[in-house]
DNA sequence: AGCCAGGCTCTCG
DNA sequence: CGAGAGCATGGC
């Protein structure tokens, strides 16, 4: 089964699902050439699905595609998924307004016509992967999180290929730590990941209740577990729950950004960098999202890789 | 060999 | 609180 349709706002998917081969192979999110698989849970059971998609930045027509769907409800379950993966809801045009007062994001717009955030469906996913990230480099950070993928998550055919459903807090609450020590997870991340499992599946913590709650309860609820700070409080609340008026100021590549676009390459503060944020308000996501992305194309160009 | 990488916890002042 | 040390791991 499958649906398309073509969108009214600006949208360029390859250049938005790009991010998924940014730092080598994803086995949750498949990215081929104009081609993205990913599974979806229904009923308790996988489903793979296949996005595609033609046309330019202006009208891009989107196909969802379910092999494996008996009932239209399947497929919605697919697209509403496929929606978030691609950023589909976020209001970009009126993003791009904002950005028409503001230099560097004017001249990131234009350079990148279409690029959309790419929200994470499932928090405990969004959350997992936030861990595997935490101060080490993000080509490692995909290693590990794919070995872990590959390991305890569940393998979904589609198109005679594999993508892998990633392991729920029931697949991780029952793992040793050691297991993930011997995929070259930190003792401490190991904790961290069965950790949270294990506060999931124990009841201590409502990852889906978090959705409608404020940004302020959101970081109070995360950060009350061990192993989650504010920068993964505050990318889970940006990448996870779509939220616009959150600018993860602490991290490291969002500081490298500002430096290069708004200092001069001179190191800012943390609380300038939220001042700064502050002012595009419910646009600070995505202008983060531009502004990360603008800086891997100029650094890249200028030769280094980050 | 040594520094770096999209942090977090714990301890002190 | 806010700063600072300590922590672990692999890549370059």
């Amino acid at each position: 089964m499958e649906v398309s349709w073509v969108s009214a706002e600006p949208l360029d998917l390859g250049r938005t699902l790009e991010r998924y081969r940014l730092w080598g192979d994803d086995p949750v999110n498949r990215l081929g050439d104009g081609v993205f698989r990913r599974a979806v849970a229904i009923d308790g059971r996988w489903l793979g699905y296949r996005v595609t998609w033609t046309g330019g930045p202006d009208a891009t027509r989107i196909a969802v595609a379910v092999p494996g769907a008996r009932s239209a409800r399947e497929v919605d379950a697919a697209v509403a998924d496929a929606r978030h993966v691609g950023g589909l809801d976020l209001d970009l045009a009126s993003f791009y307004r904002a950005a028409a007062a503001d230099a560097v994001l004017a001249r990131l717009v234009a350079a990148l016509p279409g690029l959309r955030p790419t929200l994470s469906p499932r928090p405990f996913e969004m959350l997992v992967g936030a861990v595997c990230a935490q101060q080490v480099n993000l080509g490692f950070a995909f290693t590990v999180r794919a070995r872990l993928v590959r390991r305890f998550g569940t393998p979904v055919p589609i198109d005679g290929e594999t993508v892998h459903a990633f392991p729920g807090p029931a697949d991780l609450a029952r793992v040793a730590p050691a297991e993930l020590r011997a995929m070259q997870f930190t003792t401490r991340k190991a904790e961290y990941i069965v950790g949270l499992a294990r506060a999931v599946e124990a009841g201590d913590l409502d990852l889906d209740g978090l959705r409608g709650r404020s940004n302020e309860e959101v970081v109070e609820a995360l950060t009350a577990i061990r192993g989650y700070g504010r920068w993964t409080a505050e990318w889970f609340l940006a990448r996870g729950l779509g939220r616009g008026d959150v600018c993860p100021a602490g991290d490291l590549g969002v500081r490298k950004a500002f430096a290069h676009f708004y200092a001069r390459r001179r190191e800012l503060s943390e609380r300038a960098i939220r001042r700064r944020a502050a002012r595009w308000g419910s646009q600070q996501n995505i202008a983060v999202h531009y502004l990360l992305a603008g800086h891997r194309l100029e650094s890249r160009k200028a030769g280094s890789g980050t």
